[in-house]
DNA sequence: TGGGCAAGCGGAGCCTCGCTCCGGAAACGA
DNA sequence: TCGTTTCCGGAGCGAGGCTCCGCTTGCCCA
C-alpha cells in the first residue's frame, strides 16, 4: 500500500528539471553497466558512464541497493503480478508455482551477480533484500498455500525459505558454466511434492 | 596420491625455526579470527592477532585461499574419509548419501562465510574451490553412483552440481536466522529420489 | 528582463583493504 | 665470531566506497 513513487504525503517540492534528467540518465547508465560489469560495478564507473559526478549518484540513490531497486523495479513488479495470473491459467497450483519459480530464476540468472548480492550479508543491502521480500514473498506464499491446499505438496515450508533457497541456488549461475541452476531448482521444487 | 605435506620430492631445505613457529602461530590466529569475523576478515586483523607483519602472512600463505585451506584441511580430509565409511555402515546408499551431505552442511554452516567464499567468482579463490572439488567430488560421486545403482535416485545429476547446489544453499545460514539450510538441503536430496 | 537564492552538481579527498617490496634482523653453519 | 641466507615487518601503492563543500544553474518573483 502507498507505493508513493513521487508523492509521499504532501507534495514536498517539484524537483528541478536537471535533477530529473540526471536521475533518468543515471538509471540508463546503471542498467548498461550492470549488464556488462554486474551489479557490483564500481560506483565511479556508473558515474562515468552517465557523465556525472559521484556526488550526483549518491544524492539520487543513497545506497547501491536503491539504485539496483530502481533499475529492476519494473521487472520485479511484473514478476509479482504474474503470480496470481499463473494461478488462473495453469493446470494445477503446483504447476503454477513451478512456472512462477521458473520466471524468478530467469530473472535472477540474467542479472549478473544479483542473486549473490541479494543474499550477501554485507551492510547496505538490507534495503534490497527487504524490497524483494516485501514484493515477492506474499506472491510466493499465495502460490505455496494454493498448492498445499490442493494436497500436492508438503505444507511445512515458508515462502521465505523457499525463495531464499531458490535465490541461493542461482548464485554464480551465469547461463554459462557447468552449473545449471534451473536443474537444481527443479529438484528442490520436486522435493516439495507430497511423498504420498 | 602423493599428498606431500612436507616432503615433496627431495627435501629442499629444513626451514628455519622462527619460520615454522610463525606458521603455527598464524594458523591459530587465523582460526580464531575466522571464528569471530568470518573467513573474509581483513588480512591485517589476522596479522595483528598473530602479532606478526603482513608480509609474514603473504610469505607463508600467498593467497587467502591457501590460508583457509590450511586452517580447514584436517576437517575436509575427515569429511572425505567419512564417505566410504558411511557407505559401509548405513542402511542404504541413499541414506549414506544423506548422512554425508549432512556432515558437509554442518561443516559449511559452522564456518562463518565459508560457503559464500567457496562460490564466489572473485579471482583468488579458484585454489580453494579446486581443493574442495578435488577432495570431495570423488567421494560424492562414489556415494551418488552407489545410490543410483541401487535404483533409489535418478542418475542424471553430477556430483559437482549437487555439491555446488548444497554449498549454495548453505550461504548465509549462520545457525541463527529464519533460514535453515538443512531443511532446504533435505528437500533437494528428497528431490533426487526416483519418482517411481 | 534581471536579480536573488535554494537546489543541485562534481570531484578532491579521506578511509579501508589487498598486496608488494625492500631494508634490516635473526638464525644457522663454519 | 663472522658471513651468508632466510625471514620478518610495515611503509606504501592502487582500487574502491563514501563524504563534504565550493561552485553552478534552474526557478521564481519583482
Amino acid at each position: 500500500m502507498n507505493d508513493g513513487d513521487e508523492g509521499a504525503g504532501q507534495e514536498p517540492r517539484p524537483k528541478r528539471a536537471d535533477a530529473r534528467r540526471n536521475e533518468e540518465t543515471l538509471l540508463n547508465a546503471a542498467a548498461t553497466v550492470f549488464l556488462t560489469s554486474g551489479v557490483e560495478a564500481p560506483v565511479r564507473d556508473i558515474a562515468a558512464e552517465a557523465g556525472v559526478g559521484m556526488g550526483t549518484i549518491y544524492r539520487h540513490f543513497p545506497t547501491r541497493a536503491d539504485l539496483i531497486i530502481a533499475v529492476y523495479r519494473h521487472q520485479v513488479e511484473r514478476l509479482a503480478e504474474s503470480g496470481p495470473a499463473l494461478l488462473e491459467t495453469s493446470a494445477t497450483p503446483h504447476a503454477a508455482l513451478g512456472e512462477w519459480i521458473d520466471l524468478f530464476v530467469d530473472f535472477l540468472v540474467t542479472k549478473h551477480g544479483l542473486a549473490g548480492v541479494l543474499q550477501s550479508d554485507n551492510a547496505g543491502f538490507e534495503t534490497l533484500h527487504a524490497y524483494f521480500l516485501d514484493r515477492l514473498v506474499p506472491v510466493c506464499t499465495q502460490l505455496l498455500d494454493a498448492a498445499a491446499e490442493s494436497g500436492e505438496i508438503r505444507s511445512d515450508l515458508q515462502a521465505y525459505e523457499l525463495m531464499r533457497g531458490v535465490g541461493n541456488l542461482c548464485i554464480g549461475a551465469d547461463s554459462d558454466s557447468l552449473y545449471d541452476a534451473r536443474r537444481l531448482v527443479e529438484l528442490l521444487v520436486a522435493g516439495l511434492r507430497q511423498p504420498r
